[in-house]
DNA sequence: CTTGGAAAGTCAACAAGGCTGACATAAAAA
DNA sequence: TTTTTATGTCAGCCTTGTTGACTTTCCAAG
């Protein structure tokens, strides 16, 4: 199988990276990053008893102030039983309210309280704060190659969140 | 606290690329990316029983063959037990093997087995596929910007791992 | 109006894979 | 000989995934 590219150009471009190895080091890019992505704020959810399932509600909640859970189940990919238990120890915490809708009473929609916001804005504070140290030094270019390399390794679904999410309205 | 840039730049060149809008959509991608870049794995691993701890295990033993336990703890980042629950079953499947060291006899020397081999190579090309098209479809100038972001990203122990394991001697 | 299904959310129980602590063994080093 | 190092193991805990069973609410078909 494979359609491996071990060693030389296969067409008259310079695909050279897209030989085994270079893909090998995107791979390994990606395991050593992701580390790196989350070690800043996995301090501080550990003084607080959380952990990166609490980051990303939180995350999200702020972005989207009013989602429902059934909306954040579809972007964190998980079930909605792991998902609760997370939202239950926030609300019961005090740093998410879930207000019954109004149009459909089975809905929950979710939204940071003031402690909610100081909590998101001291982890996204520190995760910004890295993101911001590499591509300072990475530049403007190596950002937009950054960006457009992760978008195009994302589910077309999720590709599809990421640009509700992220382009999409306040 | 928090050097934020949420407005204009801060400076004659453009570092609209800094403002906290453009790191939230960085933070945002490598969340959604991360997910497709392990998917594919996560289904072959499912259908042997193996979680994400064993692909780890069985890459970088592929990587350094020979290498020892307390080197890949180094590489990891985990704790003795936890990687030693992951080795021990894939030392009973047969996938890797174990060898006293001869020098020095406290430590056990890894290598995958032919079956072992034989899983790294469907996981790793199921991984390098994703990652050749998302690099094809990117272009060799955003592949760099994306290496060149995600060493940065890195702690700088993590990154001395990154360049020892990608650029050191096979 | 009633009823049945779908949708949203909750509770219970289980598994993977992190973690710490304590301890055993073997071998290298002092 | 004593100490340190590398490894392995047992026990137990936590987070965060999972599935299954259940309640409440809504809506639509009869």
């Amino acid at each position: 199988m494979a359609d491996r590219t071990t060693g030389a150009p296969t067409s008259g471009e310079s695909l050279l990276f897209l030989t085994d190895d270079q893909l090998r080091r995107g791979i390994e890019a990606m395991f050593f990053a992701y580390r790196g992505f989350t070690a800043d704020p996995d301090r501080i959810l550990a003084e607080h008893d959380y952990g990166r399932a609490h980051h990303r509600a939180i995350h999200f909640i702020n972005r989207s102030p009013g989602t429902t859970v059934n909306n954040l189940l579809g972007i964190l990919g998980v079930t909605k039983q792991s998902l609760n238990r997370v939202l239950r120890t926030l609300i019961e915490d005090g740093l998410v309210e879930a207000r019954v809708g109004t149009r459909d009473r089975r809905e929950r929609h979710l939204y940071l309280t003031d402690e909610g916001v100081t909590l998101e804005r001291a982890l996204s504070d520190a995760q910004r704060a890295r993101m911001r140290a590499a591509y300072r030094a990475a530049g403007p270019e190596a950002v937009a190659g950054f960006r457009a390399v992760l978008e195009q390794m994302m589910d077309p679904e999720l590709r599809r969140h990421y640009r509700d999410v992220s382009e999409g309205p306040g």
